[in-house]
DNA sequence: ATGCTGGGCTGATCGAGAGCAGCCTTCGGG
DNA sequence: CCCGAAGGCTGCTCTCGATCAGCCCAGCAT
């Protein structure tokens, strides 16, 4: 077993907030229930009913949705130390499907589980909220990148915030990070097709800005890519006042 | 002062659960410090910290982000009985800008407040979690859409969901409902330039689907307009088991 | 009365990105 | 050893929707 400091949750939250012996202890409970995945196999489909959440330790995650016409859209990635399916715990039945990609872990978390942190540790449970809302807000901006975003910046921008968000579990640093995606899970994530991905990342490559290729990505000129995508990451980095 | 049954928030959490006298007499005190906000006038402004909540009572608003470049994005539409800004409270600025649309009334909610409910109300407390879940489902929803839907597709079932969601409190039906929004407001929304916003509204007229004008928005044939934006209200419809 | 502004409407042109078709390499399994 | 599948790559054509340009009407301020 990994020491609780390790875990990817703990790395995150610990960015933001002073976590207390008790803190950590209560998030190593949360963990006590491993599961593994299968690559490309759903673990929740839309629709399904019941869900458990999960906490990811090990691996990637998507969860995306699919349309009546086969096309689909993945709405976030998930990361280690990221909370998956919390909505379908709060809602009836999951109003999307969540894919491993390539084998992963994740602990399950019950309802029972959640009101337990929240008797039991509430700066805990806040810290839980807020890294809700973060995700919230990353929903936001990839909305306003697909909606308003040409392919290269949005390629860029999508490659930065993974960046960002690997920086804070120390699996990526503003030189590059490995990604497990394949072209395919970029053209759904960023409403594209394949076909263009792949010229646009080309378009990157021969521009020297960032190369992605053998599931490596690779800055070669940081500042530049977030100039060109308009990178802000205030809505990564900023911790509530609740927290502080 | 109006009754209390019929504050918007009122009537659409109860088209879920059945609330009780004390949960009612808690959304009236929620009530109790209204604000006016003037047409087209910023009540928060992206980037602004500290901000309050609010709880919309009369008129419509809407949240949307802008780019360096000017662009806009409409990330959400408010309408009567709708929490605003809820995130921004637990966040130290606002990532997103409100604007009213037309004059409109609002209940300002302090993070004082909601501690309150959560502690006087708990099953309140569910029914607002519940709703800001639901919110979290559309924003998804309104990405799939732009992502993957074509104009027509992501204007009918923009106009639908709208339809849905005020049908709950009472101010709209599968006839049709008041819309104060422009053309501007829609292109916005869906990512479209205005002119084609009005291309597609008259294609849609044409061939007697639904009807967008004077501030007035018609269905003229519900099932085929439901059929062709694939609009499957299940994620505006179902109640967390939770709440039963 | 006259201009001005906001919202709606239309035509013409242009371009980003889709769709299709096909090729190459790698890798795992019979 | 071969085959097929997955992922990556490229060229060509075509379409959806952006952009530019301009007109119309209603409301309102001067």
């Amino acid at each position: 077993m990994t020491k609780v400091e390790n875990i990817p949750l703990s790395r995150k939250l610990s960015a933001f907030v002073a976590l207390s012996k008790a803190d950590l202890a209560v998030i190593e409970r949360l963990h006590r229930r491993r599961r593994s995945f299968a690559s490309g196999r759903d673990m929740v489909h839309q629709g399904q009913a019941g869900q458990a959440a999960y906490i990811l330790s090990v691996g990637w995650v998507c969860s995306y949705k699919i349309q009546p016409d086969g096309t689909r859209q993945i709405v976030d990635i998930q990361v280690p130390g990221d909370f998956l399916g919390l909505r379908s715990v709060l809602l009836r039945t999951s109003d999307h499907s969540f894919e491993p990609i390539g084998e992963i872990q994740a602990a399950e978390v019950l309802p029972g589980d959640l009101l337990e942190v929240f008797a039991q540790a509430p700066r805990l449970a806040l810290a839980i909220l807020w890294a809700v809302s973060r995700d919230e807000a990353m929903v936001v901006e990839h909305l306003v990148c697909i909606g308003r975003r040409d392919a290269e910046a949005r390629m860029a921008h999508f490659l930065l915030e993974l960046g960002s968000r690997l920086a804070l579990v120390k699996m990526g640093s503003k030189a590059g990070y490995d990604c497990p995606l394949t072209q395919y899970h970029l053209a759904d994530a960023l409403g594209l097709s394949a076909v263009h991905v792949n010229r646009v990342l080309r378009q990157l490559r021969d521009s020297g800005l960032v190369t992605f290729r053998d599931g490596h990505v690779t800055f070669h000129d940081y500042n530049r890519l977030v100039e060109l995508a308009e990178f802000d990451p205030a809505y990564l980095d900023q911790i509530g006042p609740l927290l502080k």
